[in-house]
DNA sequence: GTCTAATGTTGATCGAGATCAAGATATCCG
DNA sequence: CGGATATCTTGATCTCGATCAACATTAGAC
């Protein structure tokens, strides 16, 4: 079911598209129908927060269509971005399980519909679905190691090293879909992958406008094409 | 019972310390017992290395004695510590379960005693026990909680933010315990609680000792006393 | 106690990346 | 299409914390 852009989806609609995603198609369908029938439907737009840093969970959030930021603020005013969430991508799971304030806040990148699940719902499903549990052991311990290997990019390496680390990982993963093995597409603004990798967007753009003037990448919009895979791991520093 | 320091440690000993940490005391004696008598007590000289990173993970550890470093290292040789494990402390039942291989290296800090858990004893305990994986899903969250607090540190605060709130937490953590409210022990060497906070032990040493002559705080080898709280929470920037 | 190695302190200098500033492109919308 | 706004690029400068170097203090071994 391609996600529409407008229009109301009914219980029906929102549990098929449920199925598909891998965090709900381990519920049966009866469980996805309850969730169906208990996730409110939100429309956010662009700019506006979904929470703050610091508020009480009251449950998580599945992105239907739009685009939306996760990120914290310094004193200063200055903003570093954790995660971009894309559509079918869920967050906030593991925060309602730690009973913690949210650890940073939420704004809508894009126009947004969000799926909002309830902590109690989602506490009662998951006392009812073993395998559920199961789910969320695996992607939380996955999550954490990314964690490590984010956290060691920015202790470590150059801003070059982190540039060019993402730019491998994005096309790795491009091939892993089956798309075209020497072409990566950036998900968001220059600004904002930069902030994602630690950097200023002015850094950011010195270094890929380098690596294109060493004939190592291409660049067209948000387009990326690698020119050179072997040069380009070898500017890697691992 | 106090951790002994030398010794062999029978079947019975190993469970009865078992029963008394939190990760545990969700089993029942049966499985405690099976732990204690399929776990492997190792020894660990002072510098030696567990494990290292990108190797296979064949199970987890739990620190009878001594301490450890989990830590990676650039490309240049200069190193981060992620995390101190105390006697206690158990560490990479999250790898465990990511199947990923391991993010970080541990290397004794001390002579240290650990027993080592088989992923496959582990996995089937896991499978048995539903607590346990309660258990795990609460601390896996906050693990990831923390971690995000670490990143927003690292990425948005200052040296002496990032010191004054280590101390905050400290002397937080120190009256939680019952402790002293104004008295913080390090936990290491200055150097080390400088790599956590990724600084320098010159960055590290000379914030602590403007704090002195701020008044702000007393040093005394590893111990730090608080003289002006108030004015320590100001100079966080939180 | 003395000798040695580990740990910690302090000063001088350096440099990666941030910040400030000005334009250049691209995108959106009537 | 043209005008307005958002995004991106490029140059000049600054700054925080790293690095290098020398010395001081502490802890451990004998």
């Amino acid at each position: 079911m391609p996600l529409q852009e407008d229009g109301v989806m009914d219980a029906r609609a929102i549990s098929t598209m449920l199925a598909e995603t891998p965090l709900f198609e381990e519920l049966d369908g009866d469980a996805r129908s309850l969730i169906s029938r208990h996730a409110r439907e939100m429309r956010i737009r662009r700019g506006q927060q979904i929470f703050s840093k610091g508020e009480v969970v009251r449950g998580f959030y599945f992105l239907v269509s739009g685009k939306i930021k996760l990120a914290f603020l310094s004193s200063r005013g200055t903003e570093k971005i954790v995660d971009l969430i894309l559509p079918g991508q869920s967050f906030g799971e593991s925060m309602v399980l730690a009973g913690h304030p949210w650890p940073f806040y939420a704004q809508a990148i894009r126009d947004s519909r969000v799926l909002f699940i309830e902590r109690n719902l989602f506490l009662d499903l998951l006392a009812e679905h073993a395998s559920l549990k199961d789910y969320l052991l695996r992607t939380m311990s996955t999550k954490l190691c990314e964690l490590f290997s984010q956290m060691e990019a920015i202790c470590l390496q150059t801003s070059r090293e982190r540039v060019v680390g993402y730019l491998l990982r994005e096309v790795e993963r491009a091939r892993a879909q089956g798309g075209a093995d020497d072409l990566v597409e950036l998900p968001d603004t220059k600004a904002n992958i930069a902030s994602l990798l630690n950097l200023t967007p002015e850094t950011f753009s010195r270094i890929i406008h380098t690596l294109e003037r060493e004939q190592v990448i291409a660049l067209s919009r948000r387009q990326v094409r690698i020119l050179d895979l072997a040069r380009l791991q070898q500017g890697c520093g691992c």
